[in-house]
DNA sequence: GCCGTTTTCGGCCCGACTGTTTTCAGTCG
């Protein structure tokens, strides 16, 4: 059992037990479980091993006591918890996805279902749609607008999966395949391949012999909790986490024709087959045929070269205009992440990173890094340990104090500086002149109308010292939609100003989105793509970013970290004399 | 449920924001 899956039942049983608030002092046991469930997710180790080790304590981890010690053994064990599943036989399980839901938490969800009876999300909108919550304490019109709109929300959200878990799940069981003697190959299709930023269900091409031998493997893999359909080449299931995967074993000679055919996407496809229609010719997962003859099918690049067209990387696949350009030549020579020489966004223990400049500088340079740089929070994001003035000065201090200790790679001393709510930044520019580079990025009032937010934005880049806006749009993919504002005016108001724009990494955000990124690009901006690294494990998420970049049209060129340090430095906007 | 000690139990964290309030409750980081 992994630490997120054990983390996940303590955040459940945090929830259960501030809905069914049974203990006098639920309020404190709650908040244990949510302490716990950071400890679990921040920890270096697997914790399956440490609570399998008698040389090592699990109460020596803060915030975990010998109750809890317990229960993660309990769960390393057995994959279960008692209480925890005690609890949830106490509510219907129905009943916690009403947390999913903006402006919901764990005290409406008590309130709803002890006086309405509600028991799931389908009740609730019945009941907001139908003007029964106003009623209820605390509850008016707008309240019920707000709820509305929170469930269109998780309505979008419901069935689709972030990149990075569709990422590790079909990691998991393209290694489990493999370790069946008949299989040859495991290439992921769909939207995965094509690096959307969520995906509903997941798509496995197998190549090998003996498709009963590989079907009968695949069907004891751990994760399953039910086969919904098992056919001669392909086995559909559902996993444990509610995600669907389709494994479809194939013979070589389609295996082109049918990594193509399933990589989608649909409208790609469409345009593909019109294509091979028109020259007489016709494309299905099994092959190009002429007549009853195959003449292509074997790889994707002899397809694509058959229709006369350059290959084109899986991410552009959207019919965006790049048949076009793969028939002209002129297709973009897509950035890859072997380009990247750095990282221009993470955090340390000055903020609410989880290690010190020297780790992270350490870890970068083993990545083949050139140069980070640090971004500690201003104070006015206090949750995340903002630093003040006097903080951020020794901060400075530090960082540069670090470049003597990790030698072989540029040591920046920036800030992710708060935009505030009317667009002032959350530092005066004599500190602001002090760092090497400024990143700035909003982290509150997300909800201000579009035209405030736009007016806050654009008089943000005004400030001289600005180079980066970080995470310009704010959305958390599946859970909070971008702000709302001109994107068009700020992002020309950045160009004008030599500002540029962040693609945030992380796969929660990868923001810029896609579309954003294209936007950008056909503006003729350069983009940065970092990981807002809290830890050296997130610098990882820089595949993410490069991803997203890709689906954006970025070469190699248009994204700064790309270029060697001094080069970097001089394609930043020009600071003030 | 954890923690630190006052070694046996009492205190536990916080600030902004929103929507409903006129003094506050709940949500969200």
């Amino acid at each position: 059992m992994e630490n997120s899956e054990i983390a996940a039942v303590f955040e459940e049983i945090s929830n259960l037990v501030k809905i069914l608030q049974e203990d006098s002092k639920w309020q404190f046991k709650a908040a244990a479980y949510d302490r716990a469930r950071r400890a679990v997710e921040s920890y270096p180790g697997r914790l399956a091993e440490v609570a399998a080790d008698p040389n090592r304590k699990l109460t020596d981890i803060p915030g975990i006591g010998p109750d809890l010690a317990a229960k993660i053994r309990e769960l390393a064990e057995t994959g279960r918890c008692q209480y925890h599943q005690e609890q949830l036989q106490k509510i219907p399980r129905t009943l916690l996805d009403l947390l999913q839901i903006q402006t919901v938490g764990p005290q409406k969800a008590r309130l709803f279902y002890k006086q309405l009876g509600i028991q799931s999300v389908d009740d609730l909108e019945g009941a907001a749609k139908t003007g029964r919550l106003r009623g209820l304490p605390g509850m008016s019109e707008k309240s019920e607008a707000n709820i509305l709109k929170g469930i269109e929300v998780f309505r979008r959200a419901y069935g689709r999966y972030r990149l990075d878990t569709a990422y590790e799940t079909a990691q998991q069981i393209a290694d489990y395949l493999r370790e069946c003697r008949p299989v040859d190959q495991v290439t992921p299709a769909g939207s995965f391949r094509r690096g959307r930023e969520t995906v509903g269900d997941l798509d496995l091409l197998v190549t090998g012999g003996d498709h009963a031998a590989i079907r009968d493997h695949f069907a004891k893999f751990r994760g399953i909790v039910q086969i919904l359909g098992k056919g001669e080449d392909k086995v559909s299931v559902k996993l444990e986490n509610g995600m669907q995967v389709d494994v479809r074993m194939l013979e070589p000679e389609s295996f082109g024709a049918a990594l193509q055919y399933f990589t989608g996407s649909k409208e790609h496809n469409v345009a593909l087959r019109e294509r091979a229609k028109r020259r007489g010719w016709k494309l299905s997962e099994y092959g190009l045929f002429e007549g009853d003859r195959c003449i292509a099918g074997r790889t994707e690049e002899e397809i694509y070269e058959k229709l006369g067209l350059a290959f084109i990387p899986p991410e552009l696949r959207e019919n965006q205009g790049e048949i076009e350009a793969a028939e002209k030549g002129q297709l973009p020579h897509l950035v890859e992440l072997a380009d990247i020489r750095g990282d221009l966004q993470m955090h340390t223990t000055a903020s609410d990173g989880h290690t010190s400049v020297e780790e992270m500088a350490a870890a970068a340079k083993k990545r083949g890094y050139r140069y980070i740089l640090i971004t500690d929070h201003s104070k006015a994001v206090t949750v995340a340990n903002g630093l003040d003035e006097k903080r951020a000065v020794e901060n400075i201090r530090r960082i540069k104090a670090a470049r003597s200790k990790v030698k072989g790679i540029e040591i920046w001393a920036g800030t992710e500086v708060d935009i505030l709510g009317d667009g002032r930044l959350d530092y005066p520019d004599d500190l602001l002149r002090q760092f090497d580079i400024v990143l700035a990025s909003v982290h509150s009032r997300m909800t201000q109308p579009g035209e405030e937010m736009t007016e806050r934005l654009l008089r943000a880049l005004e400030n001289p010292y600005v180079r980066i806006l970080g995470h310009p749009t704010g959305r958390h993919i599946l859970r909070r939609d971008p702000f709302a504002f001109d994107v068009d005016r700020v992002f020309k108001a950045a160009q004008r100003l030599g500002i540029i724009l962040e693609l945030n990494g992380n796969p929660e955000r990868l923001d810029l989105c896609d579309r954003h990124v294209r936007l950008a690009r056909d503006l003729g901006m350069k983009i940065v793509i970092s990981t807002d690294a809290h830890d050296p494990d997130h610098f990882e998420f820089m595949r993410y970013g490069v991803t997203t970049a890709r689906r954006g049209w970025m070469e190699k060129d248009d994204v700064i970290n790309t270029f060697p340090p001094a080069k970097l430095l001089e394609s930043l906007r020009p600071l003030p004399a």
